[in-house]
DNA sequence: TTTCTTTTTTGTCCTAGACAAATAGATTGT
DNA sequence: ACAATCTATTTGTCTAGGACAAAAAAGAAA
């Protein structure tokens, strides 16, 4: 009972993240992790090593470096894992409550009390509002306290499940107009998991009268041009998380340009779009602002 | 416009789900594929043995051997690619008619014709029979048409999303009896990310009184532990796709199993569970009926 | 036929080197 | 003091070809 063994490359990669050339670079440059081995001479990583390379990886989604991070001693880590957290744009008291009673519920595990705390917030403002404000605020809040350690990962996964759920009950009671333009196609790429983004976007333009084919999460770009053809689609939309490597972004959207008709419009959305450069026939969005913005623009630019 | 560009072997992996050392050492040993090269001497694979490789995908899916896919010509594996559909359990008229009908709309792309088909199928039948008999059928039938190369990814996503939703929405609207027993906590491991055996089992086991926490798909080894303890759960339910490789399954469930209290029971749902050798302190469900069964069997075992 | 044993197939891991894109740091110009 | 440009370091991903064990197929024996 209870024993955690040690764990293969492909484990450790699952657990953290963190791919396996990775993992083999770090421990030749910085000697750290440094895994045993086993008879055969592959690499088991004990479940020390395995907890620090999760803090690792969380400090570095905040934006510290691996170099520093990996040459540094055990305690040090933990002291920067402790810092300050960021300062927010004001809140109402209204959203500051929900958020300290959402993270109150997370933490209790209570799913029912979680649940009729979204629903009630909802039913408070309005899905536009609820979503533009207060979600926006709670996701920030939820992956902060994940980032200081305050949450488990199960703890955030459950949260995203609870609002998932309601944003998807949302949708569907909309009216539903077949013929709502533009039609627009929402989705995200393969690695990219994280489907509240793409949610909250499906609701907002729907809201609008747009009508919104989700496909999910993790479509091959191969499959994205074929229903954006097959749906006759106006816009391509794809969300991205902090999660999903900057780097990647470029050359992925452009490949995706290169493959979809010209006059397809394609939109990426979400956190972190304001570091990418400019893409040529690509519209950024940071905020789910800048997205409604581009979809008033759109209507006008085709109304004419 | 349409223009497809050749693609890095990493943008490989992620359209084909191939790995890159497979793919590495099938060039190696079979002479396929064989890329172009680009100026610093990387992978450039063209996209018609991009489309070979999603085709060979396929088919080892359905069992076939790579050694053989890979050695033989392009002409030969569309031909076993067009082979026969497999038999089954006779349906009724009406799930027959569900099916064909299902596929039709998924064809024409018609999302909104395909949630009044489910719904009204629910409607008629209840969830509990809906989820056991048609929504088990669908699942298969449209897995052939897409392995048969009748249906696209995109359209398996669709599928796959309108189900999801109306899943959700039927849990949502059953009544959740916080104290109801056992507690089962059901999520998936990190590469398994269909979530619709998940909701099947949910709404089934909802049905049936217990307490259901859904962690989502993809939950690391380590959060489903803390997860069981945190929710004082009775049963970790595990979810399985096909798609799930045979070969990982068994050591994982291991891990899993040591990790957890010997209190906490260990069940392993999903295709091909048949397949895996009998794993000690894990209980193996080929079928949701045998989900069932062992509820029934473990209310029993309880209620002494 | 079934069961046991041997051979082949197959995916994943290994080392150690290389390189370009991203980032930080230094230098220069306004 | 601040912005822009250049240089140096950091970092992730790719490459080659070898190795090995688990799974599957084929062969042998009961």
């Amino acid at each position: 009972m209870d024993k955690i063994v040690d764990m293969s490359i492909a484990t450790v990669e699952r657990e953290t993240g963190i791919g396996k050339d990775t993992l083999r670079v770090w421990e030749r440059r910085y000697g750290f992790p440094q895994p045993l081995r086993d008879s055969k001479g592959e690499r088991l990583y004990p479940s020390r090593q395995v907890d620090q390379l999760r803090l690792i990886k969380r400090l570095m989604d905040q934006g510290h470096r691996p170099g520093r991070l990996l040459s540094v001693s055990e305690e040090e880590r933990l002291e920067l894992a402790a810092a300050k957290p960021a300062i927010h744009p004001a809140r109402s008291k209204d959203e500051q409550d929900l958020i300290q009673q959402t993270l109150d519920l997370l933490k209790s595990h209570d799913t029912q009390g979680l649940r009729l705390a979204f629903n009630q917030a909802m039913m408070r403002q309005g899905l536009h509002q609820f979503v533009l404000g207060t979600v926006v605020a709670l996701n920030r809040s939820v992956g902060e306290a994940w980032r200081r350690g305050e949450l488990e990962i199960f703890e955030e996964h459950l949260y995203s499940e609870q609002l998932k759920s309601l944003l998807r009950q949302a949708i569907n009671s909309l009216p539903a107009d077949a013929n709502g333009h533009p039609r627009i196609l929402l989705t995200t790429f393969p690695e990219e998991q994280h489907a509240l983004g793409l949610l909250m976007a499906e609701c907002l333009f729907t809201l609008e009268g747009a009508t919104c084919i989700s496909l999910g999460t993790q479509t091959p770009l191969f499959d994205i041009r074929l229903a954006a053809l097959a749906h006759r689609a106006d816009i391509v939309a794809l969300s991205f998380s902090t999660a999903f490597s900057v780097r990647q972004r470029a050359p992925l959207l452009n490949q995706l340009r290169e493959m979809l008709p010209s006059t397809v419009e394609l939109w990426a959305g979400g956190m972190a779009s304001e570091k990418l450069p400019a893409i040529d026939g690509v519209v950024l969005l940071p905020t789910l602002e800048a997205g409604l913005a581009a979809l008033k623009n759109f209507r006008q630019k085709v109304g004419d």
